[in-house]
DNA sequence: ATGGCTACTCCTAGTAGA
């Protein structure tokens, strides 16, 4: 079972890429994130004359998720549980074959130590209080999507130029290990240790030909489900070429 | 690395992203 991640920086705007992509790396499941597209604009049947369901949760200009998975999703989820009504459009998860995914586009929190920031860090702990009220540590489940913080330094170009500014801020470092302490793991560090593969790079001063990334785009695991995963890559080729998002896709492969 | 880009919008300038 193949499950990947992408921001796609808006959908209809990535729509020729992402077509593509889907056909050379046949994902069971794709989260999307940053679909920046109302529900009615989202490009469904284009995905769906690919053999994808398509389940949306969407807004204009900002934010968005979606899934596209080649069975059904079952019980669909729509933000997390204490959103107020007009909030963000952060978070959809479905059952796929019995493994609950989880897709995230997790706030950017715009300026270190501003309400967004704020806002950042408590979608996080709403993150962890959404799985103690829904899940269990010993089920299968999967969270993947764009976290807007670098787990740690080898996960930075240059940890020491991006100490404490927004993405590799300690206390956002702080907030994505209390999520995982619920019982997540990164399931990229299951299988490599080593530093220089990033998911992120900026679209100024050719930072992705200059190798300056960061590794934002996560999937954790569940214990349960990480005895079942036999790899994890970054599609960095994917950031190359014509018209590309700024994020790589990751992909999860399980047995 | 950060006024080097990209995509959005009551669109040709301002906002936000990361």
């Amino acid at each position: 079972m193949r499950i990947a991640t992408w921001n796609v920086n808006s959908v209809r705007m990535r729509l020729p890429r992402v077509v593509e992509w889907l056909g050379r790396q046949q994902p069971d499941v794709l989260c999307l994130q940053e679909t920046k597209t109302v529900d009615a604009d989202f490009p469904r049947g284009e995905f769906e004359a690919l053999g994808y369901h398509v389940e949306v949760f969407g807004q204009k200009t900002y934010n968005g998720v979606a899934l596209l998975s080649r069975t059904r999703a079952l019980a669909v989820v729509r933000g997390l549980p204490d959103d107020p009504p007009d909030a963000d459009r952060r978070l959809i998860g479905g059952v796929f074959e019995g493994v609950r995914v989880i897709g995230v586009y997790v706030p950017n929190g715009t300026e270190v130590g501003s309400e967004r920031f704020a806002f950042k860090l408590a979608w996080f702990r709403r993150l962890r209080e959404m799985l103690e009220a829904s899940c269990s540590t010993g089920d299968p489940v999967l969270i993947c999507g764009d976290f807007n913080v670098a787990p740690e330094d080898r996960d930075v170009h240059d940890p020491d130029a991006w100490r404490g500014r927004l993405l590799f801020h300690p206390d956002e470092q702080e907030a994505l290990r209390h999520l995982m302490a619920w019982g997540l793991v990164d399931a990229f560090r299951l299988h490599e240790t080593r530093g220089g593969h990033y998911t992120w790079w900026d679209y100024r001063a050719g930072a992705f030909h200059r190798g300056w990334g960061l590794r934002i785009d996560l999937v954790l695991m569940t214990e349960a489900l990480a005895a079942r995963c036999r790899s994890v890559t970054i599609d960095r080729d994917a950031r190359k070429g014509e018209k590309p998002s700024d994020h790589a896709p990751v992909i999860a492969d399980l047995v």
